[in-house]
DNA sequence: AATAGTCAAA
DNA sequence: TAGCGGTTGACTATTT
């Protein structure tokens, strides 16, 4: 079969494709609407044209040989619009994907390296195509090469051979530069010769042939104007047939042979359709992407029964699998290093009693990156191992990168990386009653595939931070913190089990008792924790007007009940049981479970890489929700108690903070004057809004600044102000607007941070942390209404969980440096929680403060409230 | 096993 | 013109 060459202009197709398309862009909110485009042609020419050999080539740098003929050569031009500059990245990723060659030189554009190679592989009897948006290109057309020019969309093209352009222009290939140095090109700016367009041009050529001969033979040119013209721009329209030649013989580095093509590997194409959100195109491939690991390349590894110090290195990447959700005191089912010194398996039993396992485990010097730092460490603590050294956890580093990615399987964040060795936990190990523990030697190779993945990844994630300035944020805030999460999840908080016995005990009578009123109320029993049932005793028994519906039926929600309480005895005692029930099965018989039976204690879990804010969660138990407001509820703090005799509870919070961070990202005058004065915010709020005096600030009127400031902190809607209010949508609007009036910072800031979002996909805190938003953009008005309330909100939020975590690291250093005994034991996003030894109160009332307003410098002070006493409840 | 409704916190 | 209207985790009931 005769070989066939394919050479795609790829910026003149990427530009085509840009413009052709609406604005698309992946979940990152990269754009990828070029991307799209191209790869639509692409795979049109793959299938249609059937190539052997092929190759894209890019214009390089923004100058060419051509400039030094002609200063202003392409002059003008309307700068790329950054949408289309930062697919370019991913597009060389796709041809890479794709197996396809792609070429740039410096001083050259894509056209020279096109028509270079084209006449090269000609003369070897290549048949050659041409791919542009760019009818220059056509002026390379012979009896061998065909140039494909698109049309207005994409998918239509010219194909311009000579017989075409005779037709079309009625003139031979020769002359198309001709034609291109009378007429000039706008897009170019290659001048031309002013007043000739298209038909003049072709008229010439038709009875002159070239410049040159009619340049020669001004005389017989006719009309008076047309013959000034020409004479006034002899050189001009030299030149611009020059500049309109494309050089055939460009100093390239690559031969015809180096472009042969020999298919993709669908895999990788997979890969980055994915990351791409290429789901139309993904189909196309005839793969749902899911059985993409069926053939996994072997990787050899050698199993450790005796581990020695020739297995370790400096840099390491390990894996300790433990498949129990909750880590703690969970099962190790076996550990994987991966070096170079080569690829290992450790059975658990063998590492657990070998001195020299637990030797390398603790050496802070022998370097370890793993996959969720806390739950290898947490395991093995558990079994009495010690692992330092960790400075690299890729479930961080995937999170900092993208939030939105909160994958917890290295198998999906590699795929996402395009490395598809690599199978999910879930495919090995199955799911829910399904899971179980496969052969050893299975086991071995799915870990040592998982931590081998981690090395292959590693440099790309490094240069991803580097490339979003997070490197600092990674390294020195979220990875250390990650150690002081490990230390406060393993240590634990003591409860005080017959406490909340009690509570509990004192609870189920009250529930009884409540319970048998509403039964004698609705002249039924019924369950009342069934909203459906409920719903008809209130709705449809007792005739109560509904409020509002839910999907499924009648609400029944605290806010609908509250509503009712004046129409019917029963709806107090529903609300009144629904509170005690939530004590008694969340708090109560919920905590009771998860307390540690030798020891009393309590071991929560840190999610540090879930919220898109960069807050923490805690879970298992959630421990950062226990009751506070209700008097009722917050004597559950009662249970939690110091670890030792002695000690206390000792709980510091940053007093403002998402709106001390607001008045400084904002710069907002008057809100950093306020906070400089230690005003009361919310009165201050109060006095701007409403333009009154302090002394004249009622209680409903600081009630209301308070909820304004409330919805700045947590982004909430007119919607949401209006509810928590009990005000119209369209009063909360008012008051919104009155208060951006009043805090005109605060509004300039709003309005930045919504253009910011929108111009580069994502917002930002004050130390790095992205988020990115790519709805902010979508027609559909409650998406893009979310993206902006979210654009506002976040860099406040994030920057406060950036500035409590960097507080506990510093906390953490500073207690040890001092040589205390106080343990830092939660966080709950603005506060931190502490025991102690009662004779460390003192020191601990002057260094917490100072340490956490200390933690970072803004325009304002933090100011940090604390207290203590011999519970969490009498810490207040 | 998954979903819906509800409610606790910052 | 509405649209829908902060997050996270955990519980119970209910449906699949």
């Amino acid at each position: 079969m005769a070989n066939k060459l394919v050479l795609i202009d790829g910026n003149s197709i990427a530009y085509r494709a840009f413009f052709a398309l609406p604005l698309l862009s992946n979940e990152k909110g990269i754009h990828t609407n070029a991307i799209y485009g191209f790869t639509m042609i692409l795979m049109r020419i793959l299938e249609e044209e059937q190539p052997t050999h092929m190759l894209v080539a890019f214009d390089a740098g923004k100058t060419t040989f051509r400039h030094k003929t002609y200063g202003e050569y392409k002059g003008g031009r309307q700068k790329t619009p950054p949408e289309l500059s930062e697919q370019f990245s991913f597009l060389r990723e796709l041809l890479d994907a794709f197996n396809i060659k792609r070429y740039e030189l410096e001083n050259y554009e894509a056209d020279d390296i096109i028509g270079t190679l084209a006449r090269q592989a000609a003369k070897e009897d290549f048949e050659v195509k041409v791919i542009s948006g760019d009818k220059d290109l056509t002026q390379l057309a012979t009896e061998k090469i065909t140039v494909d020019i698109t049309k207005k969309g994409i998918t239509d093209v010219d194909s311009y051979t000579p017989a075409f352009i005779e037709e079309k222009y009625g003139l031979n290939v020769n002359q198309i530069i001709d034609m291109k140095g009378l007429m000039g090109d706008s897009s170019d700016n290659i001048p031309g010769v002013p007043g000739v367009g298209e038909k003049t041009a072709i008229k010439l050529l038709k009875e002159f042939g070239t410049i040159e001969t009619l340049l020669e033979s001004i005389d017989k040119v006719s009309g008076k104007k047309l013959k000034e013209k020409l004479e006034e721009n002899k050189e001009q329209a030299i030149m611009s047939k020059d500049l309109a030649t494309i050089m055939t013989e460009a100093p390239i580095e690559v031969t015809v042979s180096d472009l042969l093509y020999e298919g993709y590997d669908t895999k990788n194409v997979i890969a980055i359709f994915k990351e791409l959100s290429f789901n139309s195109l993904l189909d196309k491939l005839g793969e749902s992407g899911e059985d993409v690991t069926e053939d996994l390349e072997e990787i050899s590894f050698e199993v450790l029964e005796e581990i020695k110090e020739e297995h370790f290195a400096n840099d390491n990447f390990l894996m300790v699998e433990v498949l129990d959700e909750n880590y703690h005191k969970a099962e190790i089912q076996g550990i994987a290093l991966v070096n170079e010194k080569g690829n290992y398996f450790i059975p658990t039993e063998a590492a657990l009693k070998s001195d020299q396992f637990a030797a390398f485990a603790s050496d802070l010097t022998k370097k370890k990156s793993v996959f969720d730092a806390k739950r290898a460490i947490v395991a093995l603590k558990w079994q009495g191992i010690e692992l330092n050294g960790i400075d690299f956890d890729f479930i961080i580093a995937s999170y900092i990168v993208n939030p939105s990615e909160t994958s917890t399987d290295l198998a999906e964040i590699a795929r996402k990386k395009g490395y598809f060795q690599i199978e999910t936990d879930e495919a090995v190990y199955g799911k829910g009653a399904k899971r179980s523990i496969p052969d050893q030697e299975i086991v071995a190779k799915h870990l040592v595939r998982k931590t081998f993945a981690m090395q292959e990844m590693k440099e790309s994630f490094i240069h991803e931070l580097k490339d979003n300035e997070q490197l600092k944020l990674f390294e020195e805030l979220e990875m250390p913190l990650s150690l002081v999460l490990t230390e406060m999840e393993a240590l634990g908080i003591q409860v005080d089990r017959n406490r909340l016995e009690d509570m509990g005990e004192d609870l189920s009578n009250k529930l009884v008792k409540i319970e048998e009123k509403i039964y004698e109320l609705a002249g039924e029993t019924f369950n009342i924790n069934s909203p459906k049932q409920l719903g008809v005793i209130l709705f449809e028994k007792l005739g109560l007007p509904t409020v509002k519906k839910t999907k499924t039926g009648y609400s029944t929600s605290a806010d609908v009940l509250e509503k009712l309480a004046e129409k019917h005895e029963i709806i107090q005692q529903i609300l009144h049981y629904r509170q005690l029930g939530k004590l008694k099965s969340t708090y109560i018989e919920g905590l009771l479970k998860v307390i540690h039976r030798d020891t009393n204690k309590i071991h929560t879990r840190f999610n540090q890489a879930l919220t898109q804010t960069g807050r923490l969660s805690s879970i298992d138990p959630n421990l950062q929700n226990i009751p506070i407001r209700l008097e009722e509820g917050r004597k559950i703090r009662e249970a939690f108690i110091p670890s030792k005799e002695d000690w206390i509870i000792f709980a510091a919070d940053y007093s403002q903070i998402e709106l001390r961070v607001l008045a400084h990202i904002a710069n907002d005058e008057k809100l950093i004057e306020a906070f400089n004065e230690n005003a009361d915010i919310h009165t201050k709020t109060a006095m701007d809004v409403f333009h009154v005096s302090k002394e004249e600030v009622t209680s409903n009127m600081r009630r209301q600044a308070k909820a304004v400031n409330f919805g700045i902190v947590y982004g909430i809607s007119d919607y949401g102000l209006s509810q928590s209010l009990g005000i119209t949508r369209k009063d909360a609007k008012t008051f919104i607007d009155r208060y951006l009036e009043s805090f005109p910072g605060v509004k300039a800031y709003m309005e930045e941070s919504v253009m910011d979002a929108k111009d580069k996909g994502y917002v930002t805190t004050l130390l790095h942390r992205r988020r990115y938003l790519p709805e902010i953009t979508s027609s559909n008005f409650n998406l893009r209404s979310f993206a902006e309330r979210t654009a506002m909100n976040t860099p406040i939020q994030g920057s406060a969980a950036d500035i409590i975590k960097k507080a506990m690291i510093d906390m953490a250093a500073k207690l040890e440096e001092e040589n205390m005994q106080a343990n830092l034991l939660l966080q709950v996003h603005d506060e931190l929680v502490f025991e102690a030894p009662k004779d460390e109160i003192e020191k601990l009332k002057k260094i917490v403060p100072e340490v956490m307003e200390q933690a970072v410098d803004l325009k304002v002070p933090l100011k940090v409230d604390y207290s203590y006493g011999s519970t969490w409840y009498d810490a207040k």
